[in-house]
DNA sequence: AACTGTTTAATGACTA
DNA sequence: TAGTCATTAAACAGTT
């Protein structure tokens, strides 16, 4: 195991911005979407730079959350108690980073306001992302039996082949150079959210979504009778507090490449993901556990197994 | 009370 | 150099 301080970012800023963070964590859990709490959990569990000074970052990730247009929020089920509401990317904001900087983005999303709306039928998108999603699961689900099981379809192409990957996904930020060996990246991080209370959301608190008749129904949703849509995702939320999709990245700059996602990854960032499986906790757990929302040992060996075919340079 | 979410503002770094 | 973006701080309201 590496030494913090010395091949890994323990005591330095990860070159990642918060923006790139919360994506990552929404990205490595199999639903696309986490609570607050969680998303802390996540980066504190990989990068012992936020293990200090939490009350700073935390309020940056939260102005981040609710500034900027990529982040939707979902709203639990009123059967779903707990603080907050979920958070999950909007599925059309996946290419801001395709630079390779995940500093600074140059595209900003945004989400047009409803004047500048010209497709309303596009109202679905953020919708059809996350339907996406749940299909996903639900073709796990099929293929692995009872409860959600180690996702080892996950990463197995399943939905890779078929469905939009979103470039956030962690497989996009961190395994653009490096092949996970044996899958053991993604089972464990499955394993680590197998933990998780929302680990089975869309099966239980939104059963309606495995529901293949309205899965497979691609139409447009509807929201007739209620704020939720056909899979339990608030149509107010994906479209921002009210206001209307489409969403669409405004580009900055029009590049060529826009749909490739991260396909200018610089070297450093994957290898410096890429070489030690504990690097991105290079403390122990004990050390992991030390904060508001301490984590159980095995909760932080999961956590930090979840990227060990990652690793720090 | 603690947490969550929104908003405004200031500042520094980066880009065209 | 102006505009954009990221970060940080802070105030405030709502929720659990």
């Amino acid at each position: 195991m590496p030494r913090p301080g010395r091949n890994t970012y323990s005591d330095q800023k990860p070159p990642y911005s918060y923006i790139s963070l919360t994506a990552m964590a929404i990205q490595s859990c199999p639903e696309k979407m986490l609570p607050l709490s969680e998303i802390y959990k996540f980066i504190m569990d990989r990068f012992p730079y936020y293990r200090e000074n939490t009350q700073r970052w935390q309020n940056s990730l939260r102005h981040n959350l609710s500034f900027n247009d990529c982040f939707i929020k979902i709203p639990r089920r009123p059967d779903q108690p707990g603080k907050g509401s979920f958070w999950a990317l909007h599925p059309n904001c996946g290419d801001m980073f395709e630079n390779g900087s995940f500093l600074r983005r140059r595209k900003r999303f945004k989400v047009l306001a409803a004047s500048d709306t010209l497709i309303p039928t596009k109202q679905s998108d953020a919708a059809h992302y996350l339907q996406q999603q749940a299909k996903l699961r639900l073709s796990a689900l099929a293929a692995t039996g009872t409860h959600l099981p180690q996702m080892s379809t996950y990463n197995l192409g399943v939905s890779q082949s078929t469905t939009f990957k979103h470039p956030f996904a962690i497989e996009n930020i961190i395994a653009r150079e490096y092949k996970v060996p044996g899958s053991l990246a993604f089972s464990t991080m499955q394993s680590m959210s197998a933990g998780y209370p929302l680990h089975n959301q869309l099966t239980t608190a939104w059963p309606h979504m495995y529901n293949s008749s309205v899965i497979d129904t691609a139409a447009p949703i509807s929201m007739a009778s209620s704020d939720y849509s056909a899979y339990g995702v608030p149509i107010k939320s994906l479209c921002h507090g009210g206001q209307s999709l489409p969403a669409i990245p405004v580009p900055i700059k029009p590049t060529p490449t826009s749909m490739a996602g991260f396909s200018a990854l610089p070297a450093h960032i994957p290898t410096f993901l890429s070489n030690s499986p504990q690097s991105l906790s290079p403390t122990s757990p004990q050390t992991a556990t030390s904060q508001s929302s301490p984590a159980t040992p095995s909760e932080t060996l999961t956590s930090s197994s979840a990227l060990q075919s990652v690793a720090v340079h």
